[in-house]
DNA sequence: ACTACGATTAAA
DNA sequence: TTAATCGTAGTC
């Protein structure tokens, strides 16, 4: 059975403001809201299930630690509510959104969606086929992890710095907010070389959801 | 210009 | 456990 066909979703776009507040308390807000990912003729939704906050200035572990602005980082100095895509191990993608406000480069890794819409073209993206009836495993691994979520949603460099009040790629939360959940936290994943911050409790999923990506 | 490495993934 | 694979950033 499908989530939407439990209960009516009716999605409000989240504004600016909703951006406005330091990356912790932004990433366990991200928790239970979605994903869209609107394209010309196809339409993406999944729902944000596992994320990671990323504290810019003090944060060892953080593209923009002690203040590193390049132009890579240079869209987490601006404005909050924008996308940050860069490419990791020179192969996979991975979604950032920007957090606090201009000028203080804090930013909230997407690790894990719940696919809600459009599961055959997000298999599509992933695997290059059209899969009829997917089995659970392609299910599970459509888009449970940074680089796999953004391959199913075709999110690419293209979408680096695109703005997520916009109509493209933006986050909406549900009217009718029957969600309830547990949220656990923990530390980061591929961090290691961090030091310190390496232990710093900045992963958050929902509890139980099988989309998280890796059980530590 | 040269070089080392990574907010990952899939396969062995 | 390990290879894949290259943009980014630090160094020369």
């Amino acid at each position: 059975m499908k989530i939407d066909s439990i209960y009516e979703l009716d999605l409000i776009k989240l504004e600016r403001s909703f951006y406005s507040k330091n990356a912790v308390r932004l990433s366990k807000d991200l928790l239970g809201k979605y994903l869209i990912h609107s394209m010309d003729d196809k339409l993406l939704i999944g729902k944000i299930v596992e994320v990671e906050a990323y504290m810019g200035f003090g944060d060892k572990a953080a593209h923009s630690y002690k203040g590193k602005r390049t132009a890579r980082t240079e869209v987490m100095y601006g404005e909050e509510g924008h996308a940050y895509v860069y490419i990791i191990y020179g192969l996979h993608h991975c979604l950032n959104v920007v957090a606090a406000k201009e000028g203080i480069a804090q930013a909230v890794l997407i690790r894990a969606l719940e696919p809600i819409k459009g599961i055959d073209i997000m298999a599509f993206y992933r695997y290059g086929d059209i899969l009829e009836e997917p089995t659970s495993r392609q299910l599970i691994n459509l888009t449970n992890g940074p680089g796999k979520l953004c391959k199913a949603f075709n999110i690419t460099k293209e979408c680096n710095g695109e703005d997520l009040t916009g109509n493209r790629l933006y986050i909406c939360r549900n009217k009718n907010q029957v969600d309830k959940f547990d949220i656990v936290e923990t530390t980061r994943v591929g961090v290691d070389y961090a030091e310190e911050a390496k232990y710093f409790p900045w992963r958050f999923y929902i509890k139980d959801n099988p989309y998280v990506s890796v059980i530590v």
